[in-house]
DNA sequence: TATTGTTATACTCTATAACTATA
DNA sequence: TATAGTTATAGAGTATAACAATA
């Protein structure tokens, strides 16, 4: 357990720590992901927000700021380039009219499923190597551990 | 699967991905690592870097790097650090004179054992939300994707 | 008084390129 | 010609504080 066979060198004191091994997987798969995406020109977390607020419709930035793993300061931004790109709505709620109602556009569907086709090969790397049945125990621990620390 | 208690909010085409939900439970954690050693006032992977070098004396720069997952010219100033507080030593390696030998001083191993025990309160809600059997399932499914990406 | 979205701002993290000294 | 460490630099990521509009 303790041993990294890839690199040869021991965790030592942190072999049970989840905190290194989340960073060097969320920067392989960061920078995979950003390198796919690269012909989209969209800042970094568009798919995720894309996926978010079609998969949610009318969800609040707030919210969906805090789903995503974005600060909600950099939501903005985020919705700003989608809006302008024509690949989401922002119109103000009805009902609560501080909030702001966000859908996601034809235009914004169909670029997400290129974005997803894209963004597939990194994430296949990890399902190939880890199997149908540890992938989605994967998913399963990563989503009790955020509900841990949430 | 695809639903999110903790939040209300579903993952819609990205149920299955692994990017969105190591990207917030790294940030979850780190936030709670930064917090919890602010008082020893050393960059950002101080701890992972010291107990690597512990674990692992005589180790290089740049295969220091790639372990810990920071860049190497990152890594600079975090050794530099680490050294101007005696926390590391850094010698020129006798067979190979381009390399640095890294090793811990006797200061260092107590100031990461005093960050260890800081750092363990984020990492114990983890392993309490998952229990023994599955915290070191996690370990291992990270190290097996980390492995299949590197 | 509290909340939503926004702006401004700063700091951290990470990557790239170029330099040096060694090999 | 290649590698280890260093420096400089730029870009992306994230966070905080303050503000206007609304509740």
């Amino acid at each position: 357990m303790a041993k990294r066979e890839h690199t040869g060198h021991e965790w030592g004191q942190l072999a049970n720590a989840v905190g290194p091994r989340v960073r060097l997987l969320r920067n392989a798969l960061a920078a995979r992901s950003i390198a796919a995406l690269e012909e989209f020109a969209l800042p970094t977390g568009s798919l995720t927000v894309l996926s978010l607020i079609a998969a949610n419709p009318g969800s609040n930035q707030t919210a969906l700021a805090k789903a995503a793993g974005v600060n909600k300061s950099a939501l903005v931004g985020i919705v700003d380039e989608l809006e302008k790109r024509g690949l989401a709505a922002r119109d103000r709620s009805a009902s609560d009219r501080r909030r702001n109602h966000l859908t996601v556009t034809p235009v914004g569907e169909a670029t997400m499923k290129a974005m997803l086709a894209r963004v597939a090969g990194g994430e296949s790397k990890v399902r190939d190597a880890l199997g149908l049945r540890d992938h989605l125990k994967l998913l399963e621990l990563l989503d009790r551990a955020n509900a841990a620390l949430e």
